[in-house]
DNA sequence: GAATAAATGAGAATTATTCTCATTTTTTAT
DNA sequence: ATAAAAAATGAGAATAATTCTCATTTATTC
């Protein structure tokens, strides 16, 4: 596992205990989680108001990719240099979140799309977002 | 432009002021509105308290899709019967949320990327969203 | 290791949304 | 068209998520 205190001071902050705690909850989870569960994780360790100015540490650093589940609950997962780029799959039973990754066509049909819609909106288009809703079949952890 | 009137009674629901004022502005509006500017929009004449009701109504009879912004700002439009399938495309400089639609290609691609997820992770896979992030190079309205 | 700067914890403040309940409006049945 | 019943509204209270404040603690710098 990557090492929290090395993500840190790479990006040239203080290394703190909370900072540390809330890094290492997100790294052991290879999906990313809603405020809630990191809360329950961080239990009586890190304040609620330490917990939400740590994660705002982590966006200005760019380390931190934040959005919303279908129910509008923030959620939060680590972006670090080598991860590659993903997206995301939801389940509406149980609330997992899974990152997902797209074959090469897709991101690359995707790219010409792209370029069409910037001329014909005149926008510079900096990133983009792909969400899949659905259920899981299987009997996950948290499907009853 | 469509008759709010009509939408309500097609549903099979009350026809009250409210509702009508709510749908009314989210037709006058080509593209999504922020709860925010929504209720600028219906200022003095639709309570706070009616408003995010009115809101739940149209959830509960799918002509609402509600979604969030880069901000974490909820966001609204009306879905009807015979509006096609699209995607939004948001403007970091002044908000502006724009509907688009993607091209046959990509939507063709797209499905068959789902496929192959739902097999990869025994997802029934029921919806998807694409949101596109960028800036608007025209000077628009809201850009200064 | 001392001085300085930055971060934390606890709770208050703020914001978005939901809830409550007395009143008003709409629908239903005549 | 009207009375009774059902549903929706408005105003503000309640709740939940997030940010802010400030005295204390922890980290960094020299």
């Amino acid at each position: 596992m990557k090492d929290s205190k090395q993500i840190l001071s790479d990006h040239k902050v203080s290394i703190t205990n909370p900072r540390i705690l809330v890094i290492e909850a997100l790294l052991e989870n290879n999906n990313p989680l809603t405020v809630d569960e990191l809360q329950i994780k961080l239990k009586k360790k890190v304040a609620k108001s330490t917990l939400y100015r740590v994660l705002n540490d982590l966006k200005k650093i760019n380390i931190l990719n934040e959005f919303t589940n279908p129910e509008n609950a923030t959620v939060v997962e680590l972006l670090l240099e080598d991860d590659t780029h993903h997206h995301h799959l939801f389940c509406s039973d149980c609330g997992e979140i899974i990152d997902i990754q797209m074959g090469d066509e897709f991101e690359k049909t995707l790219s010409k799309e792209i370029k069409r819609i910037e001329k014909k909106f005149n926008f510079s288009i900096e990133d983009h977002r792909l969400e899949l809703f659905g259920k899981c079949t299987d009997l996950c952890e948290n499907c009853s």
